[in-house]
RNA sequence: GGGCGGAUAGCUCAGGUGGGAGAGCGCAGCCCUUACAAGGCUGAGGUCACAGGUUCGAGCCCUGUUCCGCCUACCA
């Protein structure tokens, strides 16, 4: 016999050694089988496992196992992302602390490091994933900066190059001065916050007046090197190429006309800043304007910034403002709502920055992506993403790759320091070689130096739906799993690593990465919050598992996972759904028990088996039906509620409290056929749940040895309709002997009768009803303890009894001492609610629109449903008026 | 600035194509009935944000409003 209660700690790493030594999760090569294929969204190395990877894995898991299960050549490889400035960023912290930096180390020396600090922590997320029951192909396991995975990224960088869509030049890019690195527009998140709008006066050089210009970032006019208004502009017509004088350096500029000033904006003139803000960088190439970097890589003020020099960018901005009062320049400020960019991985301030950078030309790229949605070659479920993808594919702009740290894959490109030769020169000695070259191609020499540079973490990312099945080699893998099948993964990301998987998986596959992509909810907490360390309101999804056992968290998450709407994650759920589990742990306790007493027989026909055991397979069968449907559109949710629903309300509330009358009772061979039943229901169910709580299925199914000739539960076919039988009468006749049920029931509760009164009951009813109620009146006399049960069309209402009525029911109990008082005021509020919508009823009927336009069959379901409640009605009314009746007789 | 989503029971949320308002938790009453008190039975509780419109009929479709959340953006 197994334990009282379950103790999911007791069984979950063993279950999990024993999948791992059965193979079962090991993808086949050269299989007859079906293909189903999904690749893990790879964690950083530097993450532990949180609720969102909990989500993810959980509901990949869920398709993964429940393919498995029905037959399908299913891979799900797992992995981990380098990360490139999140993990330098840890190393260096790891560094400060022992009072080096990596600079002391040098390039060779750090990254040393961080490998070795890979090789001790990376691993941890996978063993969580592992926690989580993931049922991954670990002998495919790959990490990005794999030496395959490598060469796939310096082969992608080649072809692009020399396809022209990867190109280097001088531009405006976000650079954060805390990372020292370049990063690209996605990877700035944007905050609105309250700024100050400054009005700074430009003095003309002639002497005659000024010109006053808005901005927000007073410090950068240390770097102006023109004011601009707007050609149509009436009011600075005859100020267009005059000079003005800078304030504080005192450097002539001039004032041009371009068509990108917002005339109703400030003042409808701005100041020029080439070399800081991508606007007036792109106003300066117009006008040939010079580009005077004010600001180095730290943000501090260069030479360029005459008395600021040395000061902080942020310092030297109250400094300006405070030296632009003194001068009477500053004319006035005003508040600003403005979004300000931060750096994702460090929150710092970015700062638009003039620098050399590697970029990806992505508007072709972006086209054929844009195509593989619209033509429905990927569907992104739910659809409404759609919408966000397109936006952004639409309006999407070059790419910034180049990443000045030193963690990552190094940028592919050699440069000739000789340029011995016309050629060499004319290539200004760009070497671009998936091989590292020894000389140059150009002019032989041997002195080359390689790009500093490393690529965006995100730019391998985009490859590895194929890279981590062997591209570029055309290996079995990837001929048997690209496309693969779903990607499912938090909206997130769906700019950083979904779009670009498509628009890389399209150009080097010529197929789209995979079929379709599911996007999950971001997990808040119960106040609707993100969940954030600093703000301390995380939820540990490992101590979720300690506490409450891997599946319960798993189904809660499940549970949780509505399409199309943020998670508010409460603990409470998780409690409920731990007790779920152990009521299905006492299911399993509950046949043991009485397989020692009864034994099993087999091979019943369905039609020989009493009522609630063909009703039992006939809601399974379309439980069976739901569940693989719902899985089938990603409705977890509904799949998770659905078989709850069934195994707590059906199985467990009605089955198993009927059965036990002929598993206590009856013969022997009805015992064993009960049991035959029970098991066939359970064992099934124990499938349908597998792919949601894998730990305690398996437990069990060994448990009640099912294991016969399958040696795993995650190997066992996914239960089809077909291993149940249907019958439609069995499922009729129940809901009229539950009806009967919960109709004296509800007089026993609402009465307050004590459980142990044994009470008298009739049921006026028709004949056919009650034929259905007489053959099974031992179960509706047990799980009623009613003493009698008379039933006939005849039957008179008694007097003093209490009535409950159900569809073509009249349930009375007859009670002596009855309480008429109390009687009365259930009858009154029955009788209220039915009125109210009878009356409802009456109207629609009594509407001729109604019964000329609505289809068919509503007129008909209404005019039954009419009928009925008169007949409710007009009962209720008669048992109403006995009973003021009696009262009045009563009383004195 | 543009876009998207949400507002349903005290709380957290379900409600594929318009036709009987649901679940879980919580709450109240009764019950330790031999699988489970991590349980059973019976109940109470809702102008489906607001205002219009379409329709025989609207939680669901359309328009507008309010509040909340998110994404996105080069008006300094």
């Amino acid at each position: 016999m197994i334990d009282k209660g379950y103790d999911p700690g007791k069984i979950e790493g063993r279950w999990y050694d024993y999948w791992l030594e059965g193979g079962y999760f090991r993808a086949e090569t050269g299989s007859e089988r079906p293909p189903y294929c999904i690749v893990i969204p790879p964690p950083n190395i530097t993450g532990s496992l949180h609720i969102g990877h909990a989500l993810d894995v959980t509901l990949q898991d869920i398709l993964i196992r429940w393919k498995r299960m029905s037959g399908f050549n299913t891979l799900w490889l797992p992995g981990t992302d380098h990360a490139g400035i999140a993990t330098q960023n840890v190393v260096e912290r790891e560094l400060q602390k022992e009072g080096l930096d990596r600079h002391t180390l040098g390039r060779e020396g750090f990254i040393k490091r961080v490998w070795e600090w890979k090789e001790r922590y990376g691993g941890e997320i996978i063993k969580q994933l592992k926690s989580m029951g993931a049922s991954c192909d670990w002998s495919r396991e790959r990490f990005t900066l794999d030496e395959g995975l490598s060469r796939a990224v310096r082969e992608v960088f080649v072809r692009l190059y020399n396809d022209g869509l990867i190109y280097r030049g001088d531009y405006i890019i976000n650079w954060c001065p805390r990372c020292h690195t370049a990063l690209s527009d996605l990877e700035v998140e944007h905050e609105e916050r309250e700024g100050r709008l400054y009005y700074i006066r430009y003095r003309f050089a002639d002497g005659g007046g000024h010109i006053t210009v808005a901005t927000t970032r007073p410090e950068t006019l240390l770097g102006d090197t023109a004011v601009a208004v707007n050609p149509e502009d009436e009011r600075y017509k005859g100020v267009v190429g005059k000079t003005v004088v800078l304030p504080i350096l005192g450097r002539h500029i001039p004032v041009i006309a371009d068509a990108y000033v917002d005339s109703s904006f400030g003042t409808g003139a701005v100041k020029v800043t080439p070399a800081h803000d991508p606007n007036d960088f792109e106003i300066a190439r117009r006008h040939d304007l010079p580009f005077v970097k004010i600001m180095d890589g730290e943000g501090r003020m260069t030479d360029e910034a005459g008395p600021y020099k040395g000061q902080d960018r942020f310092e030297c901005r109250s400094r300006i403002i405070d030296d632009l009062k003194e001068d009477g320049l500053l004319e006035k400020t005003e508040p600003h709502r403005m979004a300000i960019g931060h750096c994702y991985r460090c929150k710092t301030i970015v700062e638009p920055y003039l620098s050399e950078q590697w970029f990806v030309r992505v508007r072709p790229l972006a086209d054929e992506a844009i195509k593989a949605v619209r033509d429905g070659r990927i569907r992104i479920i739910p659809s409404g993403w759609e919408n966000s993808y397109f936006d952004w594919m639409e309006n999407i702009k070059d790419w910034c790759i180049s990443r000045q740290i030193w963690w990552g894959h190094r940028i592919p490109v050699w440069y000739c320091e000789d340029l011995q030769n016309e050629e060499c020169r004319g290539k200004k000695g760009v070497i671009v070689s998936v091989e590292t070259p020894n000389r140059c191609p150009y002019c032989g020499s041997a002195r080359l130096r390689q790009d500093d540079d490393v690529l965006d973490t995100w730019f391998s990312s985009a490859l590895w739906p194929f890279s981590t099945l062997g591209w570029p080699d055309e290996t079995e893998d990837l001929r048997t799993f690209y496309p693969t099948s779903v990607l499912v993964t938090g909206f997130d990301i769906l700019f950083f690593w979904v779009a670009r998987m498509i628009m890389m998986g399209l150009r080097f596959m010529n197929d789209v990465p995979f079929r379709d992509v599911y996007i999950h909810a971001l997990i808040r907490d119960e106040e609707g919050q993100k969940m954030s360390k600093s703000k301390g309101n995380v939820v540990d999804p490992l101590e979720m598992t300690r506490v409450y056992g891997t599946d319960a968290f798993r189904f809660t998450l499940a549970a949780y996972a509505a399409q199309g709407r943020d998670i508010r994650f409460s603990e409470k759920r998780v409690e409920g759904y731990r007790h779920f589990i152990n009521k299905i742990w006492n299911v399993a306790r509950f046949i043991l028990m009485n397989q020692d007493r009864t034994g099993v027989s087999k091979g019943h026909e369905m039609r020989s088996l009493s009522l609630p055991n063909r009703w039992i397979i006939s809601r399974l069968r379309s439980v069976i039906e739901e569940t693989n449907r719902a899985l089938e559109e990603y409705r977890f949710n509904e799949a998770a509620g659905c078989l709850y629903q069934f195994v707590w309300h059906e199985l467990c509330d009605w089955y198993l409290e009927m059965i036990k009358l002929e598993l206590y009772g009856g013969d022997e061979e009805r015992r064993g056929a009960v049991m035959a039943t029970l098991n066939h229901v359970f064992e099934i169910t124990l499938c349908l749940l597998h792919p949601f709580m894998p730990f305690v299925t398996e437990e069990l199914w060994h448990g009640l040895s099912y294991n016969t000739g399958v040696s795993s539960i995650c190997i066992r076919r996914y239960p089809v309709p077909d291993e149940c039988g249907y019958d439609e009468g069995a499922l009729r006749d129940m809901q009229t002997v539950m009806d009967a049920i919960t109709g004296i029931r509800s007089i026993r509760g609402e009465l307050n009768l004590q459980p142990s009164l044994e009470i008298g009951v009739k049921i006026k009813t028709d004949d056919a009803t009650g034929r259905v109620l007489n053959e099974n009146m031992m179960y509706i006399k047990r799980l009623t303890r009613a003493r009698d049960v008379e039933i006939g069309r005849d039957i008179e209402a008694p007097e003093d009894s209490a009535t409950a009525v159900r569809p073509s029911m009249e349930i009375f109990v007859p009670l002596e001492g009855l309480d008429i008082g109390a009687e009365i005021e259930r009858m009154t509020k029955e009788l209220e609610r039915l009125r109210e919508r009878f009356s409802l009823l009456e109207r629609k009927l009594s509407n001729e629109d109604f019964i000329r336009k609505a289809p068919e069959r509503v007129v008909e379901e209404n005019r039954l449903k009419y009928r009925e409640f008169k007949e409710k009605i007009k009962i209720i009314e008669d048992k109403l008026e006995r009973l003021r009746g009696l009262q009045r007789s009563h009383s004195p």
